[in-house]
Formats: structure tokens, sequence, C-alpha cells
DNA sequence: ACCTGAACACCGTTCAAGT
DNA sequence: ACCTGAACACCGTTCAAGT
């Protein structure tokens, strides 16, 4: 029952999954751990750190495919579809969490989000040497790999977390004066919006990323070739 | 001189962009402004809403290719082309302001990052509308478009931001029991990435995003010959 | 109409003090 | 060794009051 960093950052993110990042705060985080915030201090340097620490919990539970998921015959092709897939598992299971691995600050220009530890990327590189790739080619792979994960699973995690905002829904009073975010009925003044509405708000999430992913692997492959 | 939500929101972005978004606080904008903070909520529905002004505002800056800059004769390549670099020379401008632009939530699901804003959503569709595109290719290279803008952008944003980051570099006392962020050291233990560290750190944000760029508009020659 | 003073609830963080 | 009480500086926000 004791503190540990552990148990802290552990609390840190289901805090964060339920209600968004910005709603932690030392003094929340210390009442549902039985303590008052100040106790945190010895384990965290400050809220900064802590968010840095889950930051790196969540990144830590990323499973580079080894040996054990993976035979090295299988190509690089299998390696980074299932690498793909857990890193998008993880944006699924945190998407309240996730924009905090995509946007922090990478501690090192080549730590890029959201494969930004050491061992992840090691693992990165080795995997693509293992199969093939050239120092180059590896290192290239990693920069679009990276960027495309980024880019669909932020967009991705916006759009589910958005369901769960942080921000409580005020009580419709009808008398705002001010310029309203709330621009639902302004869309009659956009008619390709208005026309394309309903397939617009359609999800293919998951289409979308299998098929960027599919032409990212024909893309490197195309590199790799030569 | 006087206060208006336009010189609010301009100078928030300013603030925004020197020190990063949570420098700015309703108190340190409101001295920028010789007034006191209070005065502000005449302005702005609180520290969120001007957030998301900031958003708007940047995000109006966006220019659509239009009969001014591209004849209808220029195919849907260029138009992308155009319309992709002035994201990028938003996201360049404001390497500290993107982030939000990235990652705050969007007002309806079919308002995605970094394109969220009814006139640019409108605009592009139109624009491919007019360069052959059918509904349901131009709603496909709305998504496709976006995440890519997205990864490339904030990932960029994200790496020339940390030099301007807002955490001070605390004086090194060299005493810290806690684990510590800067993993600097540890490289060692990562042959592969120790090996690779000089590529790695190499800046290639300008080829990446236009080799990035001209796959996606192939991947979408493809689907639009279809 | 526009700005302010005073106040409230809530932050992060430090440090001497308790056990 | 581990937690707390008290305190400080700083937040966002409301509202009655000033001009």
């Amino acid at each position: 029952m004791g503190l540990s960093r552990e148990r802290i950052v552990l609390t840190a993110i289901e805090m964060i999954d339920e209600k968004g990042a910005s709603t932690l705060t030392m003094r929340r985080l210390g009442t549902r751990l039985d303590v008052e915030a100040m106790s945190l201090y010895r384990y965290v340097n400050g809220r900064e750190d802590l968010l840095e620490a889950v930051v790196e919990a969540l990144v830590d539970t990323i499973e580079v495919p080894g040996p054990a998921e993976l035979q090295p015959v299988d190509g690089w092709q299998a390696f980074l579809q299932l690498l793909a897939h857990d890193v998008r598992r993880l944006a699924k299971e945190h998407p309240l969490a996730f924009p905090l691995v995509a946007t922090r600050h990478p501690a090192a220009p080549w730590l890029r989000p959201p494969l930004r530890s050491l061992r992840v990327v090691e693992a990165f590189l080795q995997g693509l040497r293992a199969r093939g790739f050239s120092d180059r080619q590896a290192v290239e792979a990693y920069r679009s790999f990276t960027s495309f994960l980024l880019g669909h699973l932020l967009l991705e995690s916006a759009v589910r977390g958005a369901s769960l905002s942080p921000v409580e829904e005020p009580l419709d009073e009808g008398g705002a004066d001010l310029p309203n975010q709330d621009q639902e009925l302004d869309v009659e003044n956009y008619p390709t919006v208005a026309r394309l509405r309903t397939s617009l708000a359609e999800d293919h999430a998951d289409e979308e990323f299998e098929e960027a992913l599919e032409h990212l692997l024909v893309r490197l492959d195309l590199e790799h070739a030569q």
C-alpha cells in the first residue's frame, strides 16, 4: 500500500485515461492515492517529470516484434505490420493520453514520437537491419514510419478523445453574444461540406490505417529494391 | 489602443510563439495588454475559448489555392502541392503553436486537424471536385491528406519547438537520485542507435516532406484513375 | 460601455516539522 | 525513511463596484 514511483505513474495514467491530462493535478492525484500532494515529490520531480514518466511508461508497453513473435525469416513487411498495429493498440487504449506521447518534446532529435524511446528505436533499427535493410534505409524507414504513425494515430485519438473530452457541456442557455465554436448550423453556408456531410462523418479509421500502411510498405519496398 | 477580441488573440499568439502555450496565462496576457486579467473576459469566454480562437486565427491564415494562385487548368496535383506547402508555412512560422492546431479536439468529426475549419474543408473539396475528383475520391483525399500533413508537420514542430522549449534548463548540480530524462549517455547501451547516431540526428525535414507528398500524390492518382 | 478591486477556489512547490 | 502542515506565489474566474 506504500507509495512508489510506479504506483504514482500508473494512477496518473488512470486519471488521464478517464478525464484527460488537463485534469491531472498533483493534489487530485494525491487524494486518489490517499496521501497529501506534497508526498509525491519524494518520487517525482514535479508535474512535468511525472508527465514525462507517464509517456515513458506508455511507450514501454510497445512490443517490438522479436524472436518470440516473429521468425527472422518473416520479412520486414511482417515486422513493420506487427509493430504498427501494436502502436495503434496503444493509441486506442489511451486516446486521451496519446496526445502527450505525440507532442511532448523528445529528449533527443532522433527520438521521434511516437517511437520515442531508445529501446524501441534500437529494436526497430535492428529488426530492419536483420531483414536486409542497409543502415541508410533503416534510418529512412524510421523517419517515414514515425510520421505515418503519428499522423494517423493522433487523428484517431483526437476524434475518439473528443467524445471523452474534459470540457463539460455547458447547459445551453442560449444567450452568448461572443463568437461560438459550435459551428454546426453554419454548415449551410458551405454547400459541398453540407452535401458530403454524412460521408465526411463516417469513421473509416481501420481502412485508412491499413491502406496507408500498405502504401508505406510499397514505398519502402521501392527504396529497398534499389 | 482599446481592447478587442482580435488584439487579444494576436497578442496571445505572440506569447505562445515566444514561450509556448503553457506560459500563456490570462494574467500575463493582461499585463502585456496593459490591462487587468479580468478585462479579458469581456471579449473571451475564458482561457479555453481563447485557445480555440488562437487555433481558428492560425487556421484562417491558410490560403487554399483559388483562381488567383492557380488556373483551373492546373491539375489537382498542383492544387494539393500549393496547399500542402502553405500549411507547412504555418507550421514553420508557429512551431510552438502548431501542437494546439494538431491536438485540440475538433468541433466536428469531419474537421480533421490541421485543416480544421469549414472554410478550408469547403475549398479543399471544391478544389478537387473542380479538377476531376468524384465526391468519394475528394473525401478520401481529404482524409489521407490531413493525416499526411499532421504526421509530418507535427513531427517537425516537435523537433524544432524543442529548442524553444519552455522548460528552463536547471543548472546541473549533479545530485538527483530520481530517474533522469537525460538519456544522452545511455546511448552506449544501444549499439545500433549509437552507431547511427549522427545519421539519425540529421535534419531532413524538407526532403522527407517533399518525398512523402510526392508519394501521396501518386497514391491518390492510382485511386483517381480508377 | 468598459475596466478594476476584492474575493474565492484551486494550483504547483518548498521546507521545516512531525512520526 | 516517509509523510504532513503551513506557507508562498501564482492560477482562472465571478461579480459588485467604479468611471
